[in-house]
DNA sequence: CAGGCTCCATAAGTTTTTCTTGGGCAATCC
DNA sequence: GGATTGCCCAAGAAAAACTTATGGAGCCTG
């Protein structure tokens, strides 16, 4: 920034070219007028121009002084607008929330629409982006993360351990599925596969899943769909395209409607838990603490 | 006016938090670090909040700090421009134009590096706030105003009569739009509400959208995302959370480049359309003329 | 026209604000 | 664990802001 003229000479200034006389300026400032007046005459040196013609015991604005009123007093009646606002306390906290790509509209979504609910007044601003972040620079009052790692030195409440379980629509059981020979007789191109790419830990597998039924099938992913999102392999399935291993915080609202059945009871746990993470001077504000709640309560009840 | 903060105090916050160190404050200043520390004190006692968190030997700016710097720097930077001005006594006249909100980023921008690259020694200010101002105080060359009747006194050209159609993401509307059943068969919580709030005419509603097309259908915005700005509402489907009723004028670029998809050609009206305001005295001002004529030159074609 | 009143200017002195210095404390890094 | 860095505090120094008394000029009234 540019170097600045003497502050409270600009004040002075201000007072005086909205009244047109040092006196009443003073009389404002709550000082003596020689003190306005030599304020004027400091910000008249400083910026080697004149801002009032003195014509005996009368001042006037020169052209100068005229061009330059406008903007000054606007700057200062910001500042002075900043002061009040922070006098009154009138400053309302927005809660800025930071979650995954693949929570922001399965998950999250539909619980910031509950929150909002019971608090209609919160301001909530949301953040899609993947870890790592850097919550204080980012002014992040709440990152939900997968996994109970990334930020050490923050508070951490441990939402839910989520795990993947098979599921498709309706439609598409009733035409390509068989209650004898179930999943294991599944044509390959039916199956829907995850992969989160190298730099994240690995989805469970179909593979993982049928050996925790206790079977040895590995469905070649080549031959079936690929998908590198949780929410559009969840999507997929929904939409017909085949049966998916789907996260059941993302697949409940789904399940519960009947817009996605699950083929199995049997499921298998991601890697990592899912954990809310807070600034420490953070974690004990209102809205912070309800939105924390709010999750953890509405935590999908999962088995083993 | 009010009364002011202490102004040396100001001055010393803004350079810290710009800098996120009393030290290097105090090095730009040309202070010791304790006499900046000793400032952001007293501005914290005057206010009676803290701004900046101190932990060991590190600052860190509070949810309070954060939300007066940015119009702390504005102030500070529109006095520091007058000083310049002054010493440099280069009258010279500078474009004021001033722009609601909404419209600074997703359509003025582009507009002014435009007419930039046609006058590379043109100097602009742009100011961001809403109607009404007064732009005889604030010196403003140009003010784009939301209607025809704030300013009935100042020249007027009508530039755009704007209207709202349904956008969303590509891949949104391909994980979750239904070709046979369009828009009306969507969920209640995919819809992106716009509400300008109670001081502003209404931006149309999804319900105006659908009586337009002959539907009934009237999304409920508490199941909705409500976002308070037209630029936030296209920003929000471009970032996927829903499906927005965007404005063309900010949505235009985003269509062009394939970020958001138009999901019909219906569109809605708003109430008013954008005018540009000119004192009667700066009107015929070439560099003003020239803005207008480019504003005018790419205004959207709008349908019906 | 002269005198009184009002208001800006100046000089000298006083008061307040701003700044410096030296030492303490805490966080971070090697 | 030690060294380095950076914010905090107290006491004192320096600079800025202010006051008081007096002079000069314009305006108004008797």
């Amino acid at each position: 920034m540019e170097k600045l003229p003497p502050l409270n000479a600009i004040k002075a200034f201000e007072v005086a070219a909205r009244s047109g006389s040092f006196t009443l300026a003073a009389s404002e400032l709550g000082v003596s007028s020689a003190a306005v007046s030599q304020q004027i005459r400091n910000l008249e040196t400083w910026f080697g121009k004149q801002l009032f013609v003195r014509t005996g015991n009368r001042i006037t604005l020169t052209d100068a002084g005229h061009a330059i009123y406008p903007q000054t007093a606007r700057a200062l009646g910001d500042i002075a607008a900043i002061g009040q606002r922070m006098l009154e306390g009138g400053l309302r906290t927005r809660l800025v929330v930071s979650v995954p790509f693949s929570l922001a509209e399965l998950w999250l979504a539909p619980r910031l629409a509950a929150l909002l609910e019971a608090f209609p007044h919160m301001a909530i601003d949301v953040r899609a982006e993947d870890d790592p972040i850097d919550l204080v620079r980012q002014n992040v009052d709440l990152r939900i993360s997968y996994g109970d790692y990334h930020y050490p030195a923050l508070r951490m409440v441990r939402l839910v351990h989520d795990d993947v379980l098979p599921v498709c629509a309706p439609e598409f059981w009733q035409r390509h599925g068989n209650s004898d020979t179930g999943l294991v007789g599944l044509h390959e191109s039916l199956f829907i596969h995850t992969n989160w790419g190298p730099n994240y830990a690995s989805h469970p597998s179909w593979a993982d899943w049928f050996a925790a039924c206790g079977g040895s099938r590995s469905p070649d992913p080549s031959h079936g769909r690929r998908v590198g999102l949780s929410s559009l392999a969840i999507a997929s399935a929904r939409l017909g395209l085949g049966i998916a291993l789907g996260q059941r915080v993302m697949a409940q609202a789904d399940l519960e409607a009947g817009r996605l059945i699950a083929l199995s009871s049997v499921s298998v746990r991601l890697g990592h838990p899912y954990c809310a993470f807070m600034p420490p001077a953070k974690a004990d504000r209102a809205d912070v603490a309800a939105l924390v709640r709010l999750l953890v309560n509405t935590a999908p009840t999962t088995r083993g």
